[in-house]
DNA sequence: CCGGGTTTTCGCCTAACAAGCGAAAACGGG
DNA sequence: CCCGTTTTCGCTTGTTAGGCGAAAACCCGG
């Protein structure tokens, strides 16, 4: 019998740093240092469906584009008292939209944490490996950048969600290969200091997908080319 | 409140097929179907701690060569009566050893799986699939299969956990490329009708490590060669 | 309206890796 | 000692990531 709790690394770029949306704690135990939204699982709901519902309470919740699991934290004394067992999970927020937050709320780079709250920060970290990890083999970009956006500014994206400067040639190649992008057509208005203007891209599913190129020992498959497709 | 339980899918390769330890429900709810092991959280103990400890009722801990989380399965009616939240877990056996198992147990091919109870299916399918994926882009290999074996054997376990033929070649070019894979330096016995002895091989690190190639996008970094290393 | 500065985009090239194929190597058995 | 069998290795090909520089497309000031 223990109580179980979900809880959110919810992440957005924000003025070319990842940062984490946190809340800090009028009370104790730990009070004043900041943790991650979230809450008690109701009766009547699963995981997801609960931090959805708790999230909304910091967020619009149709501007989080996307959730999943990262895993069970346990440990039997991560926090005082009762027995707290919590499912974290990583949220994402385009960078398009500012949400108004409630007073106690409010964004924190996740290079530089303030004094977290249990193990929160270890949570941080795990979401952001995870989501420096599939943008390398997913089309997660789609749920860090607006519907629409030039290749420059996704280029600001990666590196920041990266932690390193991204080439904006190699970027727009690969994911374009890969067919997770499309242009749109139009272009957007150039900069102050002028310049060719910007096409506009789209991610082509706003969907998680993964790209398999990454699997390897695949078999020919009959809606690849086929290299060849003989078998010992 | 609601009670905490964790379940494993502890899968090997035997007889050419992969297989998961389950056992057979003696008691309603479900009874007869085929369950994952697992049971209830313990007050003092994480969920790998759990798992572990209440697989060790099933299968000798020691022959467990790799425990991971899977996913928390939690939607409301998920099991009868009272509400059950559970962790599940991806637990790998090497197909070298036959653990002695108790009655009601019994190994079976995921891809045959019999009547199970709850959404344990579920959790099985799930186990498989990450376990395909990794196979590809780390060297879970290492926890199938034994501490030395021959390309042939190694071939044989990959096809039977992927679910497809694999080129013996390309998987020692591949893994060896990767630097996963040595080789011991003697042969094993040839088949009793003759061919050249199979030199012997073992993976490098029998602790879980992915491979970084997947990951693109990826910055000019001292170690690597480093093409060529100025941004703009 | 023409040229300089700026930003984006595209083409060409290279390196790395997966993958297929066939020849050679290394055994046992008649 | 030749033959079938199994493994291993080298050669080659195709695909993808990545680097570099030229051309394109805009602004603005003279």
């Amino acid at each position: 019998m223990a109580v179980h709790e979900v809880l959110a690394a919810v992440l957005q770029v924000r003025s070319g740093s990842l940062q984490v949306l946190l809340w800090q704690r009028a009370l104790d135990p730990d009070k004043g240092r900041w943790s991650l939204p979230g809450g008690r699982l109701g009766p009547a709901e699963d995981v997801e469906t609960s931090i959805r519902r708790q999230l909304a309470e910091k967020v619009d919740v149709r501007q989080l584009t996307h959730v999943e699991q990262l895993a069970v934290f346990s440990a039997p004394g991560r926090v005082p008292g009762e027995r707290v067992v919590a499912t974290a999970f990583l949220g994402l927020v385009p960078c398009d939209v500012d949400p108004v937050l409630p007073e106690d709320t409010a964004w924190h780079p996740v290079a530089a944490l303030p004094e977290s709250a249990f193990d929160h920060d270890a949570i941080v970290q795990k979401a952001r490996d995870r989501l420096r990890a599939k943008l390398s083999y997913t089309n997660l970009g789609f749920a860090l950048a607006g519907r629409e956006f030039t290749v420059s500014t996704l280029r600001e994206l990666y590196s920041a969600a990266l932690g390193y400067r991204v080439s904006a040639t190699n970027l727009q190649r690969v994911l374009s290969r890969r067919g997770l992008l499309e242009p749109t057509g139009s272009t957007a208005p150039p900069g102050p200091s002028g310049g060719r203007p910007a096409a506009l891209f789209r991610f082509v599913a706003r969907g998680l997908q993964v790209t398999d190129p990454f699997a390897v020992f695949r078999p020919p498959s009959p809606d690849r080319p086929a290299r060849s497709a003989r078998w010992p």
